[in-house]
DNA sequence: GCGAATTTTTCTGCATGCAGTTTGTCGATT
DNA sequence: AATCGACAAACTGCATGCAGAAAAATTCGC
């Protein structure tokens, strides 16, 4: 998902005065059935409840979240748009498999973009934000040592989520499947490696969490660097692995 | 668009060998109607044929670009997503303003991914992508001072297309949109400022494709740094402009 | 004659149907 | 028994229909 774009402040739109956050006790969703979709779909990926390799039709996706097939047409297209699906010509779209080479260029990109995502964050952050981030954190460190790791990978994709808007500039939204790619990897891999305890990459989100919320640009893209060394140095070396077992 | 994905290399697929390129002298596209649709629109935004702020209807695309409102409803999809379009929840769609806070956040993303993207071009291209990477420096050589602009910025689509093929990185490809949106803001403004004359652009484009040819790796990546100063300062320049006369 | 309420139009979001392919299966032939 | 070919099932790409909501147009009240 590309830039969720929730309202443009660049443009207040002088026609219309905004009919106001549409109502606090609004109908149930205030999202597409496509975006719901997607961010369902998204997690049957990253939790591999549908494997890596797994074929992904429409209808099959329909029937199981219970929605029509467009809206989940949709949201698997933005999905492959996002290259955590794949589509071969004719041929469908499967679940990106989860290898070493990928995983690489996966994180080519997001070193592109994560230090200037985290330095602006620090630099734009609103004091409503610092707080939240400062919340994040503290969650982070309640759940650094539980046995199942999925909540943390949940709670993570919200933290990115409150560091794209923080930085206030929607077109870095790339990296949010980026992260969901990287967090599969882990999730796949971070068992087979005791080297590379769990609770060091929950470190370097608190860390990271509590440095953009008090404002410590050139800190927080330090950390933001060593961190991806250290995805980086925990990929290559489950990668031998896994081009060794393949 | 991100991620065109023409293919994954790191996954072979054994399934299938392939059923070569569509055919060579294969049905008028090999693309879906939702790819020429958004590449039509794109045009049309970039070259402003349709005006920034204008409204954007399915129906109003789909007969103006003569297919059904399903593929375009696609394409205006990925054009939100991308930025290019905006949306507001239930309101429709519009064509993103030009402003200068937009843009400067435009040139924040492309300053993140622009050095990775030909730096790595550099790296990677293969012998074929060098020799097109040269056709192309040599046909904005030939446009360098040509009167009308467009062609020069439809080439300049196709340039960045090969720098991210050469790349061999899909997941760079969200600098595809932040192109289009920088083609028309310059489109937009450049008539103004002698002081930018055109050329310089076509130069940095000239000079940025050679040195990727070149495999010049350090060298394109201090052009591309250059080429963003450039931008950047023609953007902060009609910029004052752009907040004086609003 | 001017503003406010109401009707009409237009548009999005979603479901569904249809055609053309592609994939998978099963049977016939060698 | 293996291979090849025909048939059947499934799936994508696209068009279209429908409901609800917003925007525009129109009419009504004052």
């Amino acid at each position: 998902m590309p830039l969720a774009d929730p309202e443009t402040p660049e443009t207040p739109d002088p026609e219309t005065p905004d009919p106001a956050p549409p109502a606090p006790g609004s109908p149930p969703t205030g999202e597409s059935l496509a975006d719901l979709a997607y961010r369902r779909i998204e997690d049957l990926v990253v939790t591999m409840e549908l494997a890596p390799g797994a074929r992904v039709s429409e209808h099959g996706i329909a029937e199981r979240i219970g929605v029509g097939r467009t809206p989940v047409r949709e949201a698997l297209q933005r999905l492959a748009g996002d290259g955590i699906l794949v589509t071969r010509p004719r041929r469908g779209m499967r679940v990106r498999e989860i290898d070493l080479a990928t995983q690489l260029r996966v994180l080519e990109a997001r070193r592109a973009l994560e230090g200037t995502l985290v330095r602006r964050a620090a630099l734009r952050r609103s004091p409503e934000q610092a707080a939240r981030l400062r919340e994040t954190a503290a969650a982070f460190r309640r759940m650094r040592d539980a046995p199942d790791p999925v909540p943390a990978l949940r709670h993570d994709r919200r933290f990115v989520d409150l560091l794209l808007d923080s930085a206030d500039n929607p077109f870095l939204a790339s990296i949010i499947p980026l992260y969901a790619l990287s967090r599969r990897f882990w999730l796949a891999h971070y068992a087979r490696q005791v080297r590379f305890e769990p609770g060091a990459i929950t470190d370097f989100h608190i860390r990271i969490g509590e440095a953009v919320a008090a404002g410590e640009e050139a800190e927080a893209g330090r950390l933001a660097d060593a961190f991806l060394d250290h995805v980086e140095a925990f990929a290559r070396f489950v990668g031998l692995d896994l081009a060794a077992s393949s």
